[in-house]
DNA sequence: GCCGTTTTCGGCCCGACTGTTTTCAGTCG
């Protein structure tokens, strides 16, 4: 069992609590938080990155010294400066971090003057009131902990972007009636389209005075408010969601919505290159020894720092300022490039639309092409399709094509892979098809080793060229299986075959790592939604999001291709 | 602990809100 970069990662955040707590350097605790943001969104896996030699140090925030050590981690798999400082304290004690309202400082000062060494001392303190008498813990505070208690473990949760766009359009439209409101925009991690959200970041440009905050925290859903000042709210809705509010005047609008936008790494490295050429940059704007210079637009803001514009999904300190000052940004790939969905159900298998709806909502679209893949009759899918009900489907599509001008229903089915990696379909059922989607919807407890191979080994079947959902995640609800993702992709390509970005937003399955991994190894991914309704072909948007957080282009991405294209890339040897 | 179009040493983004303070530290984003 080889650690890799989540469980790296894990490592040094934590690490880095307890050095907080410690009262150690605290740019020496954000080295370490800034290697572990590197080390998460790394496309490559650290350990195989040795092994190949490779020299960490390239990485952004990885010097010497923290090379070292991951290569210690990776060797050992131990953490030893981690295990001799965790030594040093209760093993209860980061866990206090999660309380609002508590940080490093006060942890430090409880442990000391209460012996509080964990949320349940922390909870039976204040319930007996001897908080009252350590400075900067008053009413307030007591009662706050003491509601934390009761939910617990209600912090920490994220929420799907669907989910997170459908509580924050109506709240966006509740703000735009208020009087004095101009621009009322969506911003951090949900304008940056990240597959969840932890809250939502609204900016307002609004006139002088009107008072924008006090009439945010009287929205209906709210429950709970965090905070009320006159340019800055916060609050908790009744879905349990966090909205944050952040007021500025017009003139302030771009450099607030790049403040606001994030991600707060891509900003800080903004901040220190305007430092560096005698700049200050904060929401306001960008000054000039205290003379605003700009700041009215985004586009602005990066000019003063002799960049072009950079998209938001890029916004996450992963390389896209040194590409923007090179000029080296990605053309990232846009709804309107997309000529075709690869993975669509019908009323055949488990979907609900009939084989014309779908074709309708497919033409009414603009796209070229789309591949009705219903499921193969194998366990656990209701009314797969076997050969025969297959065949008779593809002579109905055949049938339908002839009416067509421009536009074609590909002949397809998602087969399944079956625990040793053979197919639910025979050979003589998948020859006719225009492709073969393989899928594993079972077994998911196997080993990295066996899954991988389990698929590689469907993927040796000559007439198979997609691989759907390849992790198998369903967020929130189920983990991605074990997975040598870089073998298979390379197996992928090897073979002509494809992986599929499953644009279900409950899947999103490769996730926009994996899109950027697979962009450096050159294998080209099919955007699917994989639509079970005529309407939810509409989810090729959720996938477009996580194609340009991989930083995809037109290129690098299957159905971009025009039909007669796309068929030949299809074609194996 | 990282990093360099001022620097291999001496910096390290910047500001708002809260609670409890009698002028601001701590926390958060």
């Amino acid at each position: 069992m080889t650690l890799h970069n989540p469980q790296i990662a894990e490592l040094f955040n934590r690490y880095a609590v307890l050095l907080e707590i410690k009262g150690d350097n605290p740019f020496r605790v954000r080295a370490y938080r800034n290697a572990a943001r590197t080390i998460e969104n790394l496309p490559r896996d650290v350990a195989a990155m040795l092994g190949e030699g490779d020299d960490l140090t390239e990485l952004p925030g990885i010097g010497d010294d923290l090379a070292h050590k991951i290569a210690d981690i990776v060797s050992t798999e131990r953490f030893a400066d981690f295990e001799k400082l965790k030594k040093q304290f209760p093993p209860g004690l980061a866990d206090l971090t999660e309380v609002p309202g508590i940080g490093p400082k006060r942890i430090k000062l409880l442990h000391q003057k209460l012996k509080i060494d964990s949320l349940a001392a922390l909870t039976e303190a204040a319930r007996k009131g001897r908080l009252r008498g350590v400075p900067g813990f008053g009413a307030k505070m007591e009662a706050g902990i003491l509601r934390v208690a009761e939910k617990h473990a209600a912090g920490e949760k994220r929420f799907r972007l669907s989910v997170a766009e459908m509580v924050a359009e109506p709240y966006v439209r509740f703000l735009r009636r208020i009087k004095g409101v101009r621009q009322v925009t969506l911003a951090g991690s949900f304008r940056r389209r990240r597959d969840t959200v932890g809250d939502l970041d609204i900016l307002v440009t609004a006139v002088p005075h009107a008072s924008v905050a006090d009439r945010f925290v009287t929205y209906g859903e709210v429950s709970e408010v965090l905070a009320n000042g006159p340019t800055k709210a916060s609050v908790r809705l009744k879905s349990g969601i966090q909205v944050d509010l952040r007021v500025v005047a017009s003139r302030s609008y771009g450099a607030a919505l790049v403040y606001f936008t994030g991600s707060k790494a891509h900003n800080i490295t903004l901040r220190t290159m305007g430092q560096r050429r005698g700049l200050k940059i904060n929401e306001y704007g960008v000054f000039k020894k205290d003379k605003w210079i700009a700041g009215r637009t985004e586009k602005d803001v990066y000019e003063q720092l002799g960049l072009p514009y950079i998209e938001p999904e890029l916004r996450e300190n992963q390389g896209e300022i040194e590409a923007a000052a090179i000029g080296k940004l990605p053309k990232l790939v846009t709804l309107a490039d997309i000529k075709g969905d690869l993975h669509a159900h019908t009323e055949a298998s488990d979907g609900s639309a009939t084989l014309e709806d779908m074709a309708h909502a497919a033409r009414s679209r603009g796209y070229e092409y789309l591949a009705i893949s219903d499921h193969s009759k194998y366990i656990g899918v209701t009314h797969g399709l076997d050969p025969a009900r297959l065949a008779a489907q593809a002579r109905k599509i055949e049938r339908l094509n002839a009416k067509f001008e421009n536009f074609r229903i590909l002949r397809s089915t998602e087969v399944d892979i079956l625990p040793d990696g053979s197919l639910a379909l025979p050979d003589s059922a998948l020859k006719p098809l225009d492709l073969v989607i393989g899928a594993v919807h079972s077994k998911f407890d196997l080993s990295a080793r066996q899954q991988t191979e389990r698929i590689i080994r469907a993927m040796d079947n000559r007439y198979v060229n997609i691989i759907a959902h390849p992790f198998g995640r369903l967020i929130g609800e189920r983990e991605p299986y074990a997975l040598d993702i870089e073998r298979l992709m390379k197996a992928a390509r090897e073979r002509g075959c494809f992986l599929e970005l499953n644009a279900q937003p409950s899947r999103l399955d490769l996730s926009d790592i994996h899109c950027r991994m697979a962009k450096k190894l050159g294998l080209k991914l099919a955007i699917s939604t994989d639509a079970h309704t005529a309407e939810t072909l509409d989810y090729m948007r959720f996938g477009i999001d996580q194609a340009r957080r991989g930083w995809l282009e037109p290129d690098d991405v299957l159905n971009t291709r025009g039909l007669k294209e796309l068929l030949r890339l299809l074609k194996r040897d």
